[in-house]
DNA sequence: ATTCCCAGCGCG
DNA sequence: AAAGCGCGCTGGGAAT
């Protein structure tokens, strides 16, 4: 894995120092301005100023203002928080909902900004460090480069990757595995449980479509794909549509999700959540099954070994909900990033024509002459697709191919609303269909 | 002045 | 009683 990961660390990833400068003055002067206001509010109230990310802020909401304690769970332990969450419960009192907003507006800005300003090597490159051999599960991990620029590559938001761009001449390609840990679950659900449900349902074209039907088959289905579609995104509870709850609530239910925290990541009632559980579990009924499974192994071994040889072994008490769930994970986790670094070293070996710039867990961006793009994508895609076997099943998981000449993709939500990205990434449908990398202000269109 | 720790938050 | 897993970075403040 060296061999990939070196490559990628020496060449860098060319930023858009320009883009860089403009988003960098517009963040500082939002931050100056909402911290301004921010202290302007410490000093009506309680006569110091409010400091964004200051362990003081519980002093004021709790002892200041004697509003109730938030909690969060940390490791089995309760812990009074002022986090975002807690800070949206809070808000509820209307007198302290000004500094509330202020507070999370100067967060976000500043986390945003601080990516940003991530200091770029003089060539005008962004460079990271890949430990490829620093997680519990065999993915990559990334930090800031051996000489102490750049960053982690691997939590890069869309609105930063932006300012990420080809090289002069070249196009970016990305390529995504498509759902892939949710297809491992299901080879896992169908090789050792006999359920193949759930690959199916993944393997139909769209996944919480198919989950929806499977959970609500009451509703007026008739396997029209653009009319399922269209019932599946009715909706189901409050600003949630049945594709919604099949998406967000199947992704946590299939790691052991409980619903008191389904309830409170997608903001809505612990009875809504555990309905749709039921009806998951009667869906798939090898779900159930393979956490069972995973119990009796880890009760049994302490240990568990994914399809593609890689063993793990579970220090945690084998009996403690933290181990088993920590097990659930682990074999779709990591076989995902095993078949990734399998299509990147693949790539890097024997496609020259595609220099690589960055490895996020289930995504590999590179780019190439745009005259070698075609025969880059397509050899990238050949040498990504294989087979994953496990007891005689086998799985494919399809290989998803973006271009463009930035790393975003061609719409960006940002906290303000929409922003065209012209350069950014469209799916690639064989040529570049016309399209032609716009300079200067062509390329910002807001 | 430097190091350590925690809380919060970004991605897959 | 506790309430998906896997990472790394930053700012603030305490400890050394």
């Amino acid at each position: 894995m060296c061999g990939p990961a070196l490559d990628m660390m020496q060449r860098g990833f060319k930023i858009d120092t320009y883009q860089r400068n403009v988003q960098i003055s517009r963040l500082e002067k939002e931050v100056v301005k909402v911290e301004g206001i921010l202290n302007q509010y410490g000093m009506a109230t309680w006569e110091k100023p409010i400091k964004a990310r200051s362990p003081f802020l519980k002093e004021l909401f709790y002892t200041f203002y004697n509003l109730p304690e938030q909690f969060r769970f940390d490791k089995g332990e309760r812990k009074v928080t002022v986090n975002r969450e807690a800070l949206e419960k809070l808000s509820a009192y209307h007198h302290v909902l000004p500094i509330i907003n202020a507070i999370l507006t100067v967060r976000d800005t500043a986390k945003l900004l601080s990516t940003i300003r991530t200091e770029i090597d003089p060539d005008g490159r962004m460079r990271t460090s890949y430990n490829v051999a620093g997680t519990e599960t065999g993915r990559w991990s990334s930090s800031s480069s051996v000489f102490g620029s750049g960053t982690n590559l691997q939590n890069i938001t869309n609105e930063v990757r932006r300012m990420f761009i080809a090289d002069e001449g070249k196009v970016l390609c990305n390529i995504d595995e498509e759902q892939a840990e949710s297809r491992v679950m299901g080879l896992l659900m169908w090789s050792l449980i006999g359920d193949p449900s759930y690959l199916l349902a993944n393997e139909s074209g769209d996944v919480h479509t198919a989950v929806a039907r499977l959970c609500w088959p009451h509703l007026p289905w008739n396997g029209e794909i653009l009319h399922d579609r269209e019932v599946a995104e009715r909706p189901f509870y409050r600003h949630f549509s049945y594709r919604d709850m099949s998406k967000r609530g199947g992704h946590l239910t299939n790691y052991y999700g409980t619903p008191p925290t389904m309830a409170r990541n997608l903001k809505i009632e612990e009875k809504v959540a555990a309905e749709f559980q039921l009806a998951y579990f009667k869906a798939f009924p090898g779900l159930r099954e393979y956490h069972h499974w995973v119990a009796r192994e880890i009760g049994l071994h302490q240990e568990l070994t994914t399809p593609l040889g890689r063993r793990r072994i579970f220090f945690g008490r084998p009996g403690d909900d933290a181990t088993l769930r920590e097990a659930i994970a682990y074999i779709p986790q990591s076989t995902v990033g095993d078949i990734l670094n399998c299509a990147l070293w693949r790539i890097w070996r024997y496609c020259p024509e595609a220099q690589l710039l960055a490895q996020v867990h289930d995504s590999i961006c590179f780019q190439s002459d745009e005259s070698d793009l075609p025969r880059a994508i397509a050899n990238a895609r050949r040498l990504a697709t294989f087979p994953l076997r496990m007891n005689g099943k086998a799985l494919v998981i399809p290989v998803d191919a973006k271009v463009g000449w930035n790393w975003a993709d061609e719409t960006i939500k940002t906290s303000r609303g929409k922003v065209h990205n012209p350069n950014g990434l469209s799916k690639w449908k064989g040529s570049l269909a016309g399209r032609k990398r716009l300079s200067g202000v062509h390329s910002m269109v807001a």
